[in-house]
DNA sequence: CGAAATTTTTAAACAGTTTAAAATACTTTT
DNA sequence: AAAAGTATTTTAAACTGTTTAAAAATTTCG
């Protein structure tokens, strides 16, 4: 490259000061209308860079917005992260993404390039674990931190995710009215604020419907397509095998309808199964999944314009929870129970 | 927060100059060994957070590197991008990711953000139609470029990707060996050069086994599950009837393949189908998928290594086209052909 | 002409890194 | 034991590009 183009390079071609160069590109009043036409013209074709490090040790606000999720190859992130972005383009910031595959030292790596970065706040959906001390440097450091998907506990912070338990409640329910009442459910674990209140809504529906729930039905795992699959044998292996199962999320239950249909039964008809999250792939599907919706741009949207608020000091960094309310999507895999009760 | 903690802060309290500090906390041969202990004990215990933007401001690194593709959420991406995070974390770069889907003035804001934040380096899988200038910009400001998947056409830089007509050529020489015929063409456009890479492979090989090709057996569409599942209805309609599907990549073969489970045919049976790329989950689809691997971790390891070779002046920015050698996977999906001939 | 308003410039941050030079310590040599 | 020479440690000043408050210069206007 030639040598790089600053406000002073610009500023000597035109024999003005680069205060007045600065002033003018960022459209002050305080110049005059021709200097500024002179000098962004001037600039424009002297391939003028602004540069963004420099004007931020100066304003320490650097325009960067950290997101931390768990995996971003996960559609459900990926929805989410998807509103975000829409979200932060329209108001020019840019946003530094990273997985933190639940483990708490990447989480802290990355937490730490953003405060070295200067990052202007974090959107995360924190790692399993994760010390209320990591958080707390963090906003220590002057970054205002929001939180999507997963609480912290003990953390005063705020929140936006999905309603787990009544939305767990509805796929529940919605399979009872069906008839069943051998249900299971896959996938999920109880080391997050979701696993919990995940199973505790299938347990409380079914005590509300008086049905007896055996501790077996319980498959829990990680929450893919393939652990859904590999959970396929030990649920057909059930004693008093279940006639349907609310499972962890939509990728767990697409990967138990596989596992299903490899087996020779037909999911949706002789086994209903629901899922969660409605992802884009859910409705297509064979059979198109039954599941409920999580709200993902919901989420991404108001975390986004949350953060962006207490970036701007409209709001404070007080502890809100803003649950969204799932919604109930029927579609072909969930049928009437077939055995004659 | 308190205040900020800078190299300053530390050296006033320990009574040495801030040079020292600096130089100390780098592991610099210049500070006695005694000294730096003292520093860095100090540091750590005052919460020093190193401020990479005043150093880049010095140094002009940055540390950041810039990373480009259609879409995040597809899966392709997604495990090149891993593979890509793995190589960039052990030399403690940080990624910025970004999706243009497609769009040239998406892609080109975020060029330009690239350039303002002082970025070392950019890999990218350029958007359908990327003017060789937007590149050129990038390149004299100092970033070089690597490219994933896509090729720029008349542009001189490395390119990672799979060898596409080769690799089509594996599929479709493997559905002439199971005694199909018709074979169709799902998915995939003529506007990059994959899609005509492809598409090429695809007639060559047919040619080379002496079968006809009707130009309506080509369903060009998008590259997604929906796309893949809306064309079923166009396929199963087409006039002789083809046996065989070569799809674009895995993700228009799995929406087929429910499209045509949802139409009351077999998969893998009754219509044989192909994929391309072989996604994770290729190996869980119902049947298992026939597909195309196309080296997605090789890819993104390469671009990496490539890219920061160059950013160390070890390498320079000459052209080289590296194809990673496509392996074909056989699964349940290809049967051989059921019409009596 | 002088006051007020408008426009431009100056100079000091911002928080680090770099490097030549100064200061100190340690060996040798006589 | 002092002087000279060498090696180690530390310092001071320059440098990175932009912003901004305050000062200075210029123009406008009554």
């Amino acid at each position: 490259m030639a040598q790089k183009i600053k406000l002073s390079t610009i500023g000597e071609a035109l024999g003005v000061s680069t205060a007045t160069v600065s002033l003018a590109l960022r459209d002050s009043p305080l110049v005059a209308e021709a200097t500024k036409e002179k000098i962004k013209a001037h600039a424009r074709q002297m391939g003028y860079i602004y540069n963004r490090r420099a004007a931020s040790l100066r304003t320490s606000k650097s325009g960067i917005i950290g997101v931390v999720v768990h995996d971003i190859m996960n559609p459900f992130y990926g929805e989410i992260l998807k509103s975000i972005e829409t979200e932060l383009d329209r108001s020019r910031h840019t946003f530094l993404l990273s997985n933190h595959y639940d483990n708490v030292d990447k989480q802290r790596d990355f937490l730490d390039t953003l405060m070295q970065l200067g990052a202007d706040g974090v959107i995360m959906s924190p790692a399993i674990g994760t010390p209320i001390e990591d958080i707390d440097l963090v906003l220590r450091n002057g970054l205002p931190v929001v939180l999507i998907a997963r609480s912290i506990p003990k953390a005063s912070l705020p929140v936006f995710r999905g309603d787990d338990s009544f939305g767990i409640g509805l796929a529940t329910r919605h399979l009872i009215s069906l008839g069943h009442k051998r249900i299971a459910m896959i996938g999920g674990t109880d080391d997050t604020s979701t696993g919990r209140d995940r199973y505790q809504g299938y347990l409380t529906a079914m005590k509300k419907a008086e049905l007896a729930v055996k501790p077996e039905w319980r498959i829990p795992g990680p929450r893919t397509k393939q652990a859904g699959f590999e959970a396929t044998g030990e649920f057909l292996a059930l004693p008093d095998k279940p006639t349907a199962a609310v499972c962890w999320n939509d990728l767990v239950a697409i990967g138990l309808m596989n596992g299903i249909a490899r087996a020779g039964l037909t999911p949706g008809t002789d086994i209903s199964v629901t899922g969660y999250d409605d992802l884009e792939e859910a409705a297509i599907a064979t059979p198109a999944l039954t599941t409920v919706w999580n709200g993902q741009p919901e989420v991404g949207r108001r975390a986004a314009r949350a953060l962006l608020d207490r970036i701007d000091g409209v709001s404070d960094q007080s502890g809100t929870l803003e649950l969204i309310r799932p919604e109930l999507h029927i579609r072909q895999s969930t049928s009437p129970v077939k055995e004659r009760a």
